[in-house]
DNA sequence: GTCTATATCTTGATAGAC
DNA sequence: GTCTATCAAGATATAGAC
């Protein structure tokens, strides 16, 4: 009698292999994180995790996905762009499911060439591109380049590097003091 | 009839691993730079680079000395001092004698422990307490704080990232468009 | 001071038993 | 599907000749 069907039990580890890299590469980058320390957290074989990702590149790539579409700011006006590009971030690290996917990516994208260009291509220049398309004026792509930097450096302090008080500083008072900074790029 | 004595001879070969050391941990990091390739790049033996500074973590901590002092902010005034912080940066990154040494340290913070550590504590927390000591009514250490996260985004995106068009954008422009920005936090 | 040779360790990856 | 055993490559670091 059996209660876990095989297709359950792969299923399972794949996905405990997946959160303990997730983990893992979050915490110590791409290269200090060994497959075997990956296996080890997980509570499977180090071979099991070969089997099922091919490899430590396509385990980093599958653990690592940026969570996605600018839509918050995609959706704003030119007047909420701040607001709302600081949602946008609040989300990706606070409240996503594969929150610590978003760590990994920035934890590696300055050491590990694909972590790089992911980061560069498909965070920062689609936001640089969101948020230029919302402005108008002198300079567009180069404040929305700006932007963009404030954010991840915002997000690098806060959530790698951990500098406090930005760290345990509230939802709320970022928004009510980045805001304004923001705001000097957007108008 | 010796052109060279040992000293001086001691003296190149080091300089000349210390040059670079710091190429190729500001290129591809800790990790990935090996003892070997420094000394293929410094034309000398592997052993002599051990010889000379120990072990790898020595070498680094030679190389990725951080320029120093955050004088330029410690003698502005409080409306000075987004202008003095961004010439402190520039400075730091585009004029230094050694600011290989600065990507480099930069480049690992994300991943290496004693990297992070000298990022936060001697450049971060440092920086921010020489500009929370010019502001004056609430948050000071947390606008502080935020205000040295925006110049490190600022310094990723431009040297470690490489963000078009913010790592090309002239020194003029950065000065015009982030001093409105940082001046959002100091007043 | 510099280099050759090598010891030692750790990694990612593979082969094959069960 | 999972695990044992192992490989091959690469790393740091050391010992000793010159």
């Amino acid at each position: 009698m059996y209660v876990t069907s095989r297709d359950e039990r792969r299923h399972r580890s794949e996905t405990a292999i997946l959160a303990a890299a997730r983990e893992l590469f979050a915490e110590v980058g791409f290269e200090r994180a060994t497959i075997r320390a990956v296996a080890a957290q997980a509570n499977v074989d180090p071979a099991l995790v070969m089997q099922h990702f091919g490899n430590k590149e396509a385990l980093f790539a599958a653990a690592t996905q940026w969570p996605g579409e600018h839509q918050r700011i995609l959706d704003a006006t030119p007047d909420s762009l701040a607001a709302a590009a600081l949602d946008d971030l609040l989300a990706h690290f606070e409240e996503a499911d594969d929150r610590g996917g978003a760590v990994a990516l920035m934890r590696s994208c300055l050491t590990h060439p694909t972590a790089m260009q992911v980061m560069r291509d498909q965070v920062m220049c689609e936001r640089q591109a969101a948020v230029a398309g919302k402005l108008t004026g002198e300079d567009a792509e180069l404040r929305a380049g700006l932007f963009a930097a404030c954010m991840v450096g915002l997000g690098m302090a806060r959530y790698l590097i951990r500098l406090e008080p930005v760290a345990s500083a509230s939802q709320e008072d970022l928004h009510r003091l980045m805001e304004p900074v923001l705001k000097a790029l957007t108008e």
